[in-house]
This record gives C-alpha cells, structure tokens and sequence, in this order.
DNA sequence: CAGCTTCATAACCTCAGGATATATAACCAT
DNA sequence: ATGGTTATATATCCTGAGGTTATGAAGCTG
C-alpha cells in the first residue's frame, strides 16, 4: 500500500494547526478539500486518523504517529523548493568552465576564487582546451562555458561570444633582469637571451612566432617549452629568459611571480579574450552569474591597467 | 512553488535504475507516464533534470541534487506504510487499559508486562475503576478496553463481555498464619482474627460481607481498609489479620507476597472475570492481539490452578 | 437548549496521470 | 557512414483525485 505524501503533508498540517479549518486556512485549500482527503486518507489505511466525534478534530495515536511523518515530509519538500529557487536564481548548481591554460591560470583561477567567496554553493568545474575542442565540448553539452582569445570572425555562427579584454601581448621577464635597466629596448637588446615557448599548439605559440618577426625577428633560441604558467613563471623568475604572455597575466602575476613586461611593441594578436557559449544550450542559471561577474572583474582590470599605464608613462 | 513529492520520489528511482525505462517498470508505471511525468516536472522547475541529448537519461547536477531529495521522502514515505501496517496488524498502537484495581494490580499488570514483551511498540494506558465509570469511559471512547468482574446479566446492551475466568473468592492470611497449620478451618477458628477491608465502594468489599455473611458471620473486625493490593500484601504479610480476595490472585502472589488461602469455603460471587468493550467504537487492531493473549494467559492460569488444587487435593 | 463553530456531504468541473500506439532520436556495430 | 536496436517523447483517450461553492449535520458553550 502506498500513501500520498501530499496527504500526510496536510494531517500534519491539521494536527499542527488544532483543527482542520484552520489546516485547510494555512494550506490555502478549502476546508471541504482537505475534509475529504482526510476521509479519502483514512479510507486507504483502513482506520481513524482522527478521534471520532471530537469537535476540534483530535488525532488519535495512529493519526498523531503519521503526521509526524508528515511533517519531515513537509520539510524535504520545502528543502528541494527552495533547493530549485536557489538554483534558478544561480546562487546553486554546478558551472563547467573550460580554456586556454594561461589565461586560465593566470587571469581567471584568481577570480573563480573570488566568485567562489560570494557564491559558495556554486561548484565550479574546470578544465582546459583550444578552441577546436572547447567548441566541440560546448557543442555536445560536457561544457557550460568556454573563456579563450578569439577573433570576432571565428566565432562559430551557433555560438555567441562576449568579448571581456582587448588580446594585448607583451614580451616578459624577471622583475630583476638586465634589459629592465634601459628605458627603451631595442631588438638587438634582446638578441642574446633565450626564449620560453608556450606549448607548440598553443596560440599564444603562434603569437610568440608572429611577434618576434613583427620585430624582425625570424629565428630564436627556445630554452623551455610546453610547460603551464606556473613553470614558465618558475623558469622566467629564476633565469634571463624572455617569453610572450598576454599583459593580463603578467599584470596580474607581477607581485607573486616577480615580472615584469619589456617596453618594446609587438605586434598585437587580433583576438579578445572573451568568453564562448552555445547557442542551443539552455545556460545554467549560475552562469548568468559568472559571467556578470567576469564582465565586471574584466572591466575593473581593464581600469586597472590603465591607470597603471597612466602612471609608468608619467614616470617615465 | 510547491513541488509534487510522487514526482521527486520517480525522479529518484529512475536515477537510482540509470534510467527512465528502467525507473517505470521498477515503479509498476507506464514507460509514457514517467516520461510525461518528468517533463512536467522539468516544466514547472524551469530547468531541466536530465542531460539533454543522451539516451539512457542522465541526471544534471540539479536533478542529482533533487534525486536525493526524493529518495528521502520515499523513505519517509514507506516508513509510514510500514507504521500503518503493523498498526493495522495489531503490532503498533495505543491501548488505553482500565479495571477494578486489585485485579488490575493482582493479575492483568504481570499479563500487561508479558504482553510488552511481546509488542514492544505498543504502548499501554492502565487507569483504574469501577463498572460505571468504565462503562463511560468507554462510550465516550477515552477507554479500549475494561477488565472488571461482571454478571452476564449486567453487560450492557451496547457492550460486549468476554469471560476470561470465573470469580472465585478466598479467604486469604499470611503464609505463616496460625490458621493454616490444621486442615480443615470452622468459623470458630477465624473468629479472634481481625479483617483487611477492601475500598467500601469496591465491589470485592460487598463480597467480603456476603462471604462472611455466608458462613454466618455477621460482624467482624476492620484493622486495614482502602489501601491498594500493594498495601493489602503489605499490612497481610506483617499480621494475623485475613481478607478476601479472588483466588486467581492469591494464586499469583502467594510467592512474592507469602500469601495463602485457607481451606474454608465461602460464598461464590456470581460474577466472572472480563473484559469489556463497547460494540459501536472500532476497536484499536492492538486491542484484538491483547484481547487473544489475554485468552490464552488466563486459559493457562486456569489451567495452572486446576493442576495446582489436584496436586493439593491429592496431598492433603 | 439555542446559537456558534466545526466538520461532512453534494454537485460540478478541471486536469494530472494512467494506458496503448506510434514517432523520433541516440547508440552501436559492422 | 548507416541501418538496426534501444530509449525516450508525443498523441490520444479516459478515469478519478481534488479544487470549488452551497448546504447539511453534529459538537461545544454559555
């Protein structure tokens, strides 16, 4: 035999409440409602809920024993209600965020932990891709949300694209390394040093390519490559080696890992770091609230690295 | 919002099966149903449960987090089954007991104390009184059951009286009493002997003087009155003083409270120990699984107490 | 015991949810 | 790839739970 959990919901209602009008009244039901449920109810377990000819309905010890049930019953259900809230309103739920490793780690692991602090209920799953895969990912559903460097031309047409920061590459070095002594660096400068390369699949590989033929470099001694962002900051503080990073990075990783940017211009990539989401997919509510989050924290380090510039050109 | 707790407790089971097919058939449903079931529920939480896209059905992180949700409300749910079955089955229950206070005391107690044994989960009220009030007590329904003495003539006609032994009295003394050393005992030996009286509205009080009246004792000496069967033992086993009482409980007590009949006959009251319950009240299903031990235990008393007056017979 | 309050019943209607039949979409193996 | 297999969704119909209002019956109380 099986019992309607509603049912029992309501005579723990009633047997809260001293009466069946007033459980009817908090139900929001009608108080015939409620009345023939109760009979229904006492009908299919074949004995009295209720004392028989009591007027404020009194539970008898059966009655009393169910609506206790009832009541946690009531409590699991509000608990899943309010469990469905919190995720519509994207304070709960799980967020699959997938990129390109450096700017991964080096811009957006630092403001997952803030987002993080604000919504802790929020699980936040990442991982790390190129486009090719980050768009196949997204496109079969394993990925809420791809954050990678993209040319407003590539975007794929199922996919919408919110650019967060302009693509600017720098070429960095220790805070400590001889070529930050001179004011201007010229390419003969850094002639002799040896270079870190990103992973040979990266873009940023290509970048590292471009840039030094955009300076008339074609060839160049790489000393390190293929390694995360954490190696190459390991690599890059503790030797004289040079290596191309977005400025992001290296603004937001000067203090901690000691670098520093060269004041020469390279050429800059024609992408946006931004972020990537299917078209097709119905989001995860806590995504609209990650990506509010990001545009904001994008554009207070956008600010940030203005102001920055601002000042060091002052001083200079 | 409120959800509809069928559907979290489907929800469940088809996760727990890894499948809406499997989740069906394992809750005796259609395939459809659940199917349509799920989609309504997706509809009214506004997000979706399962992956969209695969086929044997994947939960999301929202519909996993719900899943379990159901899963407890399905405990609850047949923990509330499996109350109203054994309630039903006479295991689980309130049974609120009363009778006339020395057999209460005297024999149903220790029946009452078995009977626990046996139905841990059935939890008994004992009250004390005397016919009418009983007989109130359970038209006005705060009574299950009465065990009194009863003529068959005074049943109500609204009540039914089941016969569990028939009332025989005693004269009753201490173990080591003078009297008990000679065999046979005459009027004359009890007559220096003062009396414990039962309550004076108690009907074992009427039969104290119609005892004595029948073997031509008009007066007699009160030395003790009104005390419970507690007491009565007591102020019996630290004196001379005799009292009557029904044999079935001198029977029970003699080992604990030293007590002893004496081989005199008195007056049999033409009443027979019962209980009593009222037709148009539907009885507690535990009262029928008490009512059949009760049976059974007096049958066996009685039994005891026929072998036990053979034994005697024989010796003496 | 009259009046108030509380609960039960009646009559009606809507819709959740049961079934079967069938379409459609993933999955899998060749 | 592609066709067969399996899993899920949709269509349609039908029953009954449960919502309503109106009204009757039964306890409770002064």
């Amino acid at each position: 035999m099986k019992l309607d959990s509603e049912h029992l919901e309501i005579l723990a209602m009633i047997v809260d409440k001293g009466g069946l009008t007033e459980g009817a009244e908090a139900l929001g039901k009608s108080q015939p409602s409620v009345s023939r449920t109760m009979a229904l109810l006492e009908d299919r377990i074949g004995a009295a809920l209720f004392e028989p000819g009591k007027r404020p309905l009194r539970p008898t010890e059966l009655g009393e024993s169910l609506a206790r049930i009832g009541a946690r019953i009531h409590a699991l259900n509000a608990e899943a209600s309010a469990l469905v809230q919190s995720y519509r309103k994207g304070h709960t739920g799980r967020l699959r965020i997938a990129g390109t490793p450096i700017f991964m780690d080096g811009v957006v692991s630092t403001l997952i932990a803030d987002f993080q602090m604000r919504h802790p209920e929020v699980q936040i799953a990442q991982s790390y891709g190129y486009f090719d895969q980050l768009a196949a990912s997204l496109r079969n559903g394993t990925l809420d949300v791809a954050i990678l460097p993209l040319h407003p031309s590539m975007v794929p047409a199922d996919m919408r694209f919110v650019p967060l920061l302009a693509g600017r590459n720098v070429i960095a070095c220790r805070a400590g390394h001889p070529l930050m002594r001179r004011g201007a660096v010229t390419l003969a400068d850094i002639e002799p040093y040896p270079w870190i390369a990103p992973p040979p699949d990266s873009p940023l590989y290509r970048d590292l390519q471009r840039a030094l033929k955009s300076i008339g470099k074609e060839d160049f001694k790489v000393s390190f490559s293929g390694g995360t962002l954490a190696s190459i900051n390991s690599v890059l503080a503790r030797s004289d080696a040079l290596t191309v990073l977005p400025y992001s990075v290296v603004f937001l990783s000067r203090k901690s890992a000691g670098l520093e940017a060269l004041g020469i211009k390279i050429e800059h990539p024609d992408r946006q770091l931004g972020f990537l989401t299917h078209e097709a997919a119905t989001p995860p509510p806590a995504l609209r609230r990650f990506a509010d989050f990001l545009t904001d924290e994008f554009n207070l380090l956008e600010a940030r690295i203005q102001h920055e510039s601002q000042v060091t050109r002052r001083r200079g």
